[in-house]
DNA sequence: CGCATTTGACCGGCGC
DNA sequence: GCGCCGGTCAAATGCG
């Protein structure tokens, strides 16, 4: 809030990037085997450098995760960030306030998880939700404890920058907009959607930065309970190629479609429905121990 | 007609 | 305590 009034800019992560003088465009070995090339943003923050470094370690592990658009077909991700929001990193760490963190309504610092299971810091303005707001439809008395309670059981969440003229990508899971709001400092609203699938809580947001409209900020929070749609027909498309003589002919139109739209999910094998979309805490966040090496303090410059 | 989107209202957390 | 803000709800509306 105040902080976002005194670095406007820092509500732009990329800018956050750039101000450091990092140099755009180098791209991730580990996404090399893509089909497309993806480019990112390593930081020379040794901080925040470091948890971008363990994220691009995995991202494929994230991406999978998140049955994300590691890639997609009209966008490049320029950079995963694990989002851990605003107050959470922004305030405390009076995180050094001149380089602008990256910060509120957006994206994150690197503590997500580990803050996370670490209760957050207990200090999340943000809420907890779905279950949240289920159980106080269902349960209004006891509301106000289940949300504290919950409330330190923050959903993870997972952002990264896409290069995309479209708002909403294409993941491969069936959103259901639930809200659009105006951005403080930004003119670009930010819209807010949810995972259709019955009793899937994940959401995510997004918003295109007002430093470069080109590029959209996306914002997972949670875990899907569910297989990915897309991936199904991946799988196929995939079998297809593996397959002998069969479809491999009449699949190649297919294929390409498919890679197109989730090129990434082609180059993974068939995942089991139960660890598709609900991966490990260490699936998700292969750098959570790196994670716990950086304590918060640890941000502070 | 069913589903998705839009949009104003509402709520809770946080800073001052 | 008040105001701001982010996040969500839900009625209205649009669309296929």
């Amino acid at each position: 809030m105040s902080s976002e009034e005194k670095n406007p800019f820092q509500y732009n992560p990329f800018n956050y990037n750039e101000q450091r003088g990092i140099p755009a465009g180098s791209v991730f070995p580990f996404l090399n085997d893509g089909p497309s090339p993806v480019q990112t943003i390593q930081g020379s923050d040794p901080l925040y450098m470091s948890f971008t470094e363990s994220l691009s370690m995995d991202y494929n592990t994230l991406s999978r995760a998140f049955c994300m658009p590691a890639i997609c077909s009209s966008s490049e991700v320029i950079s995963p960030i694990q989002a851990y929001f605003s107050r959470e990193i922004g305030a405390p760490a009076g995180a050094d306030e001149n380089t602008s963190t990256p910060d509120s309504s957006s994206i994150s610092s690197p503590s997500n998880d580990a803050a996370t299971q670490q209760g957050a810091a207990g200090k999340s303005k943000e809420k907890q939700q779905p279950k949240e707001y289920e159980d106080a439809k269902e349960n209004s008395n006891n509301k106000v404890k289940k949300k504290k309670k919950e409330k330190k059981e923050r959903e993870a969440r997972f952002a990264f920058l896409t290069k995309s003229e479209i708002d909403h990508l294409e993941d491969g899971y069936r959103w259901r907009k639930y809200g659009q709001k105006a951005v403080k400092n930004s003119p670009y609203p930010r819209s807010y959607y949810r995972c259709t699938s019955q009793k899937c809580t994940v959401k995510k947001r997004v918003e295109r930065s007002f430093q470069d409209p080109s590029m959209v900020i996306t914002t997972y929070e949670g875990k899907h309970n569910h297989q990915c749609p897309a991936t199904l027909r991946a799988n196929y498309a995939a079998a297809a190629i593996l397959s002998p003589n069969s479809l491999l002919a009449s699949t190649s139109s297919m294929t390409s479609i498919s890679h197109q739209s989730f090129p990434q999910e082609l180059l993974l094998p068939p995942y089991d429905i139960n660890n598709q979309c609900e991966p490990s805490a260490d699936m998700l966040y292969p750098s959570q121990q790196q994670l716990h090496l950086l304590p918060a303090d640890d941000f502070v410059p």
